[in-house]
This record gives C-alpha cells, sequence and structure tokens, in this order.
DNA sequence: AACTATTTATAAGA
DNA sequence: TTCTTATAAATAGTT
C-alpha cells in the first residue's frame, strides 16, 4: 500500500531509480525556492549509486565560487594551501631571479652605485681573477687549435711524402700544387668559418658585434637551456 | 492566514530569517533521506543573505572528495588551469635561474668548456671592459673620500687656528698637543671602521675573505633584497 | 509519466 | 528558538 515508508536502503533497483529521481527533483525544487524565499545562495551536487552526478546550484553565483567562499568560510583546505605554497615560491624565484640579474649586471659594469666600498673591492678582484682565467682558457683552446693544425699539417705531408714515393716509384712527376711548408692554414684548419680573420681576432680583439646585452634578459641561446622572456 | 504563499523574496527580514531555518532543515532532512534510500552521495552548500554558511554532507564522503570528483565529473575547471599555469610559469622561472646562475658562474670563469670560441672572446672583452668600468668606480669613490677627508682636515684647521686665535688674545699657551700638518687621518675619516687599514687595501688590495662564492648560490645580503636558499 | 492516498513540510500564530 | 496546527506540497505505490 501507499503512505509511509522506513527510511532504509531501497532494494528493488528500479524502485530506488524511480525514488532517487522523484526526490532529487523535490530537493531541487526546496533549493530554488529557498534561493528566491530567502535570497540565499544554494548549491546541491548528488551522485546515484550508479555514479551519475546531478547538480542545482542558485543562479547569479558559480561553483567555484561557491567553492572559494566555502573555503574562506570553513577553513577546510581544498586547494588553498598547494595554491599559496606554490604562489611564495613563485615570488621567492621571481625575487632570486631579480637578484641574480643584478648580480650579472654589477659584474658588467652597471650598479655598481649600490656597492659598498668593500663590495667593490671584492668585485674589483673577481672580476679581474675571472678575466685571466678566461684569457688562460682563451690560450688554451688556440693551443688546441694550433696543435690539431699541426697535426693536419704533419698529416697533409704524409699523404704527400707518400704520393711523391709513389710517383718516384713510377717514375712520374707529381702534377698537382700540393702544400709544402707554406701551409694553406685557412683550410686546414677545418674551420672555414673560423680562419684567417678569427685567427687575427686573437690578437686585435675587434669590435664584436656583442650579444651579450641580451644577458640581463635572461634569454639566451648560448648554452643548452632555452628561456623565456617572461618579464615584459 | 497560513497556507500557500509565493515564491518571491520574503521582505520581512525575521520572517525571511525563521523561513531560512525552517526550509534549510527541511532541505537537509530530504538531503539525507535521498542518502540513505538511495544510497546516494549529496553535498548541500547554503549561504544566507546574512552570509552565514551551513552545509549537509553524506556520511561517508567528505568535502573536499566531492569537490574533486565534481571536477573529475563534469570537467569544470575549478582550479586546475589556475595550477597548471602557475606550475608552469615556476618551471620556467627556475630554469631562467639555472641559466642566470651559469651565466654569473662563466663570469666567474667556471664552466668555460661549455662556451665556443667566439662567446669566450666575447666574454673575456665584456669582462676586461666590466673591470676596468669597475676600477674606474672604485678610483672615483675613492676620490670622494679623499675629497671628504681634506674638507674634514681642513675645517680642522680651521677650528685649530681659531683656537689659536683665542688663546692668542687671551695670552696663553694651549695646553693640548694638536693636530697640525700630520693630521690624524684615522679620526678625521670620521669612519673609525674604515680606518688606516682600508687606506691600505686601496693600494694592496689584500685577500679579503671574499664572500662572493655565495652568488651563485643566489643567497647575498649585499643589495635591498634578501633571499632564500630555496635550492637545497 | 500520471494519479492519488497519504505522509511530510511548513506558514503563521503562539 | 520551539511548538502548534491548518494547509500546501511531496511522494510511495499504483496504473
Amino acid at each position: 500500500m501507499r503512505g509511509k515508508i522506513q527510511i532504509k536502503k531501497i532494494f528493488h533497483s528500479t524502485n530506488r531509480q524511480v525514488t532517487y529521481s522523484k526526490r532529487r527533483n523535490g530537493l531541487f525544487k526546496k533549493a530554488s525556492e529557498l534561493t528566491v524565499l530567502c535570497d540565499a545562495n544554494v548549491s546541491i551536487i548528488m551522485v546515484s549509486c550508479t555514479d551519475k552526478l546531478h547538480e542545482y546550484i542558485s543562479p547569479s553565483i558559480t561553483m567555484k565560487q561557491f567553492f572559494d567562499q566555502y573555503q574562506k568560510t570553513t577553513g577546510i583546505d581544498l586547494w588553498n594551501s598547494h595554491y599559496q605554497k606554490m604562489q611564495e615560491e613563485l615570488r621567492q624565484q621571481k625575487e632570486v631571479n631579480r637578484n641574480l640579474r643584478k648580480q650579472i649586471r654589477q659584474r658588467l659594469g652597471d650598479c655598481l652605485e649600490d656597492l659598498g666600498f668593500e663590495e667593490l673591492l671584492a668585485l674589483e678582484k673577481d672580476s679581474q681573477e675571472a678575466v685571466y682565467i678566461i684569457r688562460e682558457r682563451k690560450l688554451k683552446v688556440i693551443g688546441n687549435k694550433v696543435e690539431t693544425s699541426k697535426k693536419k699539417v704533419r698529416s697533409a705531408q704524409d699523404v704527400y711524402k707518400k704520393l711523391m714515393h709513389e710517383f718516384d716509384i713510377r717514375g712520374e712527376d707529381p702534377q698537382y700544387g700540393m702544400i709544402e711548408d707554406g701551409v694553406d692554414y685557412e683550410n686546414v684548419y677545418g674551420y672555414p668559418h673560423m680562419g684567417a680573420q678569427h685567427i687575427l681576432t686573437l690578437r686585435l680583439q675587434p669590435d664584436h658585434p656583442n650579444n651579450l646585452h641580451a644577458i640581463a634578459t635572461g634569454a639566451t641561446t648560448s648554452s643548452d637551456l632555452t628561456t623565456y622572456g617572461l618579464f615584459g
């Protein structure tokens, strides 16, 4: 018969489904009435035992606003701690970044007025030492290049001698104007784009169009890192 | 009289409050019945027009689980895009940071093997120029200090002369061994902690305990910025 | 989905 | 707030 029921799980699944549907509508209707009558905001989310989700939310508010307000009011952490931790970390990163940029600028000779006298002296010393180290490295690289060249020259000479020897054996004269002592370094170097012009630069330090001004913007392609202009 | 009402905002605020309270209980009761009868999960959040928040949630589930499920099911983005955008930004910041550190290390003479020959030459040139600029700045600072000292000396001499004059007028001899030409620079400088010892450093560049090794860790107290060791 | 006997919710008053 | 009660609304079981 119809009438009162006990509040316990309905076992007949079709009945349960029907009841769910009816009562859900009832609940939503009540919620919307409450919204209007009392000028309140209501959010209802329901998940049926078959995992279907239904929601009611008062007009003029979004679920996100609701979650935010819920969080703010209850202090229950839905995602805020994540978010704030991240925001703090980001802030610190940016600060560290700013600091690093400033240091680089100082190493390039900018912002020196922000340094104390002691710091200025230390910076000068560091920078001068760095120049020595860099120069040493440069010389070593040049030395290596020269070594490589010498080897190539020797190798070329060997080939030449062998060829001459073979020609001798065959009683023929060589036809090609090969290299003897006045070696064609330009090609022997094996760096056609790094030829005589750069040998020159080793001593003269000409006016390179220097792209190091880009340094303090954090954008460079000179290493394995690619970075993006974040701070427009 | 009692009975049917129109669904529109109740203007009498006490009535509205009462109705809100009654209907809220009704709604929650219905929700809990639905939970049991249909084996569903229900969450209700309500905010009254006086900004009080009430919630119902089915037992055996938390509000956070609900939010997560809501998000997952609806695909509606409550905070994920925020979160991911931030994570991406953080990643980029860290990369920029790594890059900046590397540049500083290179300017200090480390990691030079990662540089091409051209870059090495540019770096040498930049660094050498920076040293010149820094040295110039240093000399200017020293010049300023000397100027200041001279003024102080002159001022001291003026005072001395005036006192001498007064003593003359009174026909008395001065009793204090005051400074004439061999001025006591140590005190005249007005920097008791920056006295003779530091005058010495101007020329000798002694072995400062240099704290610039901290540079590449991003931690320094040498500017207006305070940074934190994030990258342990 | 529609019906309807009943239960339940609730508006107004106390 | 809570209780009361007349009445409206919701809904269980049926069709």
